[in-house]
RNA sequence: UGACCCAUGGUGUAAUGGUAACACUACUGAUUUUGGUUCAGUCAUUUAAGGUUCGAAUCCUUAUGGGUCAACCA
């Protein structure tokens, strides 16, 4: 029984670590900013850093990076906070940023003493024209060599409120010709009277990240800090803060985010979406956020199960959504109660069928011995999917056509007998026949037919409305593309069908129920439904091998 | 015209100097009262060129390609 599965990058730092004794126990943290909702690539951060913990002795802390109050909110805190919980994981300390304000200010005046960073009165303007440029050397801001003194009391004085938004920052005195632009004399602190999501007014001066990140995790004492690739640059300034701090050394460690194919998984951009409407909120399904991927129906086991395979490294990748499907199709083929419904009716009229109705039984899930069953009525007119009949045709198409025979799921095999249409030439139903001895469960017939329907009794049937879902985006990577990315929308990617007809015991779906509707997909209750209306989301499409065969042609 | 990171099938991830593996996709076929599921099978001389070595995807050099860095964002 040793699954003998390889060790990612990280795994095998942590265990070197531990061989070595530099740690006994680790300690991770996700540390999102509360400025969006979490989407598909966080979900890749949450897994490793909480899975870390759970393969080695060690803890995961929830921290909210809340150093920019103009952007954070509390509605933000509160769906993260239930995005890490239905993910499946427990953090140990829920910390905030905002929690060390005042230690930052004091490791800021340390900085200051020890002639490591300096208040520059120079504007936004004049700071980036003598930054440089990754080839030429920056240039020393004239207020670089002012004495300890002035710099604390003009440090004090910010913190105070003395001075308006923009006029002063407190930058690190590190070397303006560096070849690493970020550590040319980064700011570690600016001004903003704006109220905090937290702190309220209480300051106005705030760290940026580079003062406020590094900072945190050494004062949790967070031994293994992951990161996505970007934040590489920074290591060297996170690493010099830590120093000059002399604070505990917490480590910086850098993989690579996890694209997906045919959406966007940026804050920004998701914002866009929701603020210009393009789809219904953050949590509309369609979305790559984890409360989109949760309302179309996506369970937590199948979103970690994703992560999982997909795994972590340092090269840039671009993951098909076709892996995620995958896994959902996965967890829900075991889990989904099988129910019958039709999307787009054709009658059919069983004219040799003289019982008024009868009670079929049909099992909740083949894939579940004990799933056991339910029952469905059955009777003389049934509704059928329009698209399941076809007056000529075309090759290997076993499904009903004029004279063929069908299997009318866990019911009766039928024959076509006749085909009905209006004036206009319109098919307006089927009349067939019925096999009384092909019963399902007691077929003495000794017939066998390739195709099985599904089918809704039209006197029992009960009405609904289905949503459907294709991808957001037309392109693979809709911000390769040229222009906005908005532009590659899918223009196509909901589909609503008011009114389909589903079987008698859909009537009491339930939100937390899965539900495969034969031949159909997997599909979840909607909380837009109510008690006159059922609404269903369709989570994904059944693997479909006669689509694939009819565009092959 | 700089520094840093990266390069293995269509995709993602392994192989940690000893005859390239696993999964997804695609394609075959078998089973099937879901054209689903399940099962069996097919699909790469590891970006290139040198070098070290008995032996290189792995180490070295160079080239090529991709990415990141000049927000008072994170």
């Amino acid at each position: 029984m040793s699954e003998e599965r390889s060790l990612n990058f990280l795994e095998e730092i942590i265990e070197e670590d531990l061989k070595n004794g530099k740690y006994k126990t680790i300690v991770t943290r996700f540390p999102p900013e509360p400025n969006g909702y979490l989407h598909i690539g966080h979900a890749s951060s949450i897994c490793l850093n909480f899975g870390l913990t759970q393969k080695y002795p060690g803890y995961t802390n929830l921290r909210f990076d809340d150093t920019n109050p103009v952007t954070e909110e509390t509605e933000y805190v509160d769906s993260i906070k239930e995005d890490v919980k239905w993910l499946g994981f427990e953090w140990k300390h829920e910390r905030y940023a905002s929690d060390y304000f005042e230690t930052l200010y004091e490791f800021a005046l340390k900085l200051i003493d020890k002639n490591l960073a300096y208040v520059d009165d120079i504007s936004a303007e004049e700071m980036a024209a003598m930054k440089g440029t990754p080839t030429e050397p920056g240039k020393d801001s004239p207020f670089r060599n002012r004495s300890v003194e002035e710099n604390r009391d003009l440090f004090v004085r910010m913190k105070n409120g003395e001075f308006p938004d923009g006029v002063r920052t407190l930058r690190a005195k590190i070397d303006m010709a560096h070849i690493n632009m970020l550590m040319r004399d980064p700011i570690l602190y600016r001004i903003k009277h704006a109220h905090h999501h937290r702190t309220g007014d209480k300051w106005c001066i705030y760290p940026m990240y580079d003062f406020a990140h590094g900072q945190s995790d050494s004062i949790e004492e967070i031994t293994h800090s992951i990161c996505t690739l970007e934040f590489v640059p920074h290591r060297e300034l996170y690493d010099w803060l830590i120093e000059k701090l002399e604070i505990y050394p917490s480590h910086q460690y850098e993989f690579a985010r996890r694209n997906i194919n045919y959406t966007v998984t940026s804050k920004r951009k998701l914002l866009q979406l929701v603020n210009e409407k393009h789809v219904t909120g953050w949590d509309d399904p369609r979305m790559p956020t984890i409360s989109g991927l949760r309302r179309r129906g996506y369970t937590p086991e199948s979103v970690r199960e994703f992560c999982d395979r997909i795994g972590v490294a340092k090269r840039d990748n671009m993951v098909d959504v076709g892996v995620l499907e995958f896994c959902v199709r996965e967890h829900l083929n075991r889990i989904a109660l099988r129910r019958m419904v039709v999307f787009d009716p054709l009658k059919i009229v069983i004219t040799n069928y003289t019982k008024d109705e009868e009670i079929l039984l049909s099992e909740n899930n083949p894939e579940d011995e004990n799933g056991g069953s339910r029952e469905i009525p059955f009777s003389k007119e049934i509704y059928i999917e329009r698209d399941d009949f076809m007056e000529v045709p075309p090759k290997k198409y076993f499904r009903l056509a004029p004279g063929q025979l069908v299997r009318l799921k866990s019911a009766y095999i039928i024959k076509c007998e006749e085909v009905v249409k209006d004036a206009a030439g319109n098919i307006t139903e089927v009349h067939c026949s019925y096999i009384p001895e092909s019963k399902s469960g007691e077929d003495t017939s000794g017939i066998h037919v390739k195709g099985t329907l599904h089918w809704v009794s039209v006197r029992h049937a009960v009405k609904a409305t289905v949503r459907l879902y294709d991808r957001l985006f037309r392109v693979e990577d809709p911000t390769d593309e040229a222009g906005d990315f908005k532009e590659y929308l899918n223009p196509d990617s909901l589909q609503v069908l008011p009114v389909v007809y589903a079987e008698p015991s859909m009537k009491q779906a339930v939100l937390p129920e899965r539900y495969q509707f034969i031949r159909k997909g997997y599909f979840v209750l909607d909380r837009d439904s109510d008690n006159d209306n059922l609404v269903f989301n369709k989570t994904v499409g059944l693997k479909d091998a006669w689509a694939k065969e009819v565009k092959k042609g």
